[in-house]
DNA sequence: ATCATTCCATACGGTAGAGTATGGATGCCA
DNA sequence: TGGCATCCATACTCTACCGTATGGAATGAT
């Protein structure tokens, strides 16, 4: 076996990012509750110990961990979808991404049930205007005029959180694919022109 | 001063309902963790001793609070919209409740941030599900085929949830009035046949 | 007037999680 | 090989909760 494995074996020797990594994961499985000291340090194979010398407190894992997301938020999300060139094609394939079940869409709802969180806020704050901006333009592309693609561009992004939020809180009692899929294809129908 | 002030004055002596009713005002504000037993009595002037009187534990209380908000809620969302006859004016004035910001609102809006919660997540899955078939029921009075007005039923009440809590995480960054008017303008316009 | 019931205060125990203090282990470097 | 920096373990404090045990004050019934 490598002897740089990073996984359990050896020494782990952690880095302040594999903690933020380590917080994301914690985090769209279990919340912002679990992304505490101690759990993280259990799920590590560390103690406490260790945290706080690459941390100052609770407070500056979360800053960074927001960072890692929203960076990462960034390139995965916009980026693949600047390729596509027609401007319909894209807003299809922009609200259909919805359907897939994406870590980033998980921790974008997850994060919106911790907007008490001040860290978390100016994040989301951020992010959801991006959203908002991107839509906007996309709806332009489609001739749409300004005020009311601004609008469109307002109902989508919130048809997507209120949408994101139910799918994760109900899980139990959830669509099946193809009703989905039909689901998608309506609204498609709906607010694409 | 009369005998028998509720308020502060003489003894107190309160019930459970009091309690309840405390409980929902300090959700309203403060979030489900602000529906603590030792902050609702100082809120209400008494010690923990009162409330382990009335409740056996702070889940009972929940129970209890989560009982009296969706009763309340009940009584007050669809009765006072069973009046209107005429279902396109009845649909446009259920949109147009959004705008306004009572308090059913705002506790919907948190209590879908505390769907960790299981008896949260029991009774706001009864009450979407409640109001789905509401905005279906609308729908298909508009003269929509009913796999259709399953749809857009689902659409609304996704963008109703996004809005509000958008609305409600960003109070800094809102929209002026007028804009708000023409937003909801809009998504009447674009949801309603 | 006595007595039981109702309602509440006081004091305590228990747990979970954040943060601190300190020493030990490991590795690099002169 | 001694020494310094890096990384982590152990053990502790502190705070904020929930929940319990128990006694006391008020009220109504007889």
């Amino acid at each position: 076996m490598p002897a740089k494995s990073v996984k359990s074996n050896e020494k782990p020797r952690l880095s302040a990012q594999d903690w933020a990594d380590a917080a994301l994961e914690s985090l769209a499985e279990g919340g912002m509750s679990a992304v505490a000291v101690e759990t993280l340090a259990r799920r590590l194979g560390v103690t406490k110990g260790s945290f706080y010398w690459h941390f100052s407190s609770r407070d500056a894992l979360i800053t960074a961990m927001l960072k890692t997301w929203e960076e990462n938020d960034i390139r995965t999300f916009e980026r693949s979808l600047a390729i596509i060139p027609d401007p319909r094609d894209k807003m299809r394939a922009l609200f259909r991404r919805t359907r897939q079940e994406i870590q980033s869409h998980v921790i974008f709802c997850t994060l919106f049930q911790s907007i008490d969180h001040p860290s978390v806020r100016e994040v989301m704050h951020r992010v959801s205007q991006r959203r908002i901006d991107f839509l906007r333009g996309g709806f332009m592309e489609l001739e749409m005029p300004p005020e009311q693609a601004a609008h469109r561009a307002r109902l989508t992004f919130m048809s997507y959180v209120g949408f994101l939020q139910y799918y994760q809180s109900f899980k139990e009692s959830r669509m099946s694919l193809e009703e989905l899929d039909a689901y998608v294809d309506h609204v498609i129908g709906t607010l694409i022109p």
